[in-house]
DNA sequence: TGGATGACTTGCA
DNA sequence: GTGCAAGCCATCC
């Protein structure tokens, strides 16, 4: 495999997250499902667990189909994810996000 | 080279 | 209404 670039999965993976627009959140799911694949949404949360390198992607506008913050845990600072959400005008309740629903990017 | 793991989701008992 | 199991694909040891 190329280590220039992810491969073509990953890369749709990365593409799709990076057109959430500010403000937007979406779910693994919802990515998976564009993908093809429903049941590939783990595919994506490992996908974003190497995105990290990427500081273009957003990956704190993705969460799980509950809004739950799941992967906090895997930003330094954990809390930076809520922050930057909290920043885009979201409401972060018990790491999840309050108005996550209305603010789902189709 | 092969097996195990992971930021999930969905369906069935 | 709750709990368990299976499926997807790439990376790591």
């Amino acid at each position: 495999m190329s280590l220039d670039k992810p491969t073509n999965t990953f890369a749709e993976i990365y593409e799709i997250v990076r057109k959430i627009p500010l403000g937007k959140v979406s779910t693994y799911g919802r990515i998976a499902a564009i993908l093809g694949s429903t049941s590939g949404a783990r595919m994506v949360g490992y996908a974003l667990n190497h995105a990290h390198v990427d500081s273009s992607i957003p990956a704190h506008r993705v969460v799980n189909r509950n809004g739950q913050l799941t992967g906090k845990m895997h930003f330094h600072p954990p809390q930076l994810m809520q922050q930057l959400l909290e920043n885009e005008g979201f409401i972060i309740e018990n790491d999840q996000i309050v108005n996550f629903k209305e603010n789902l990017w189709p």
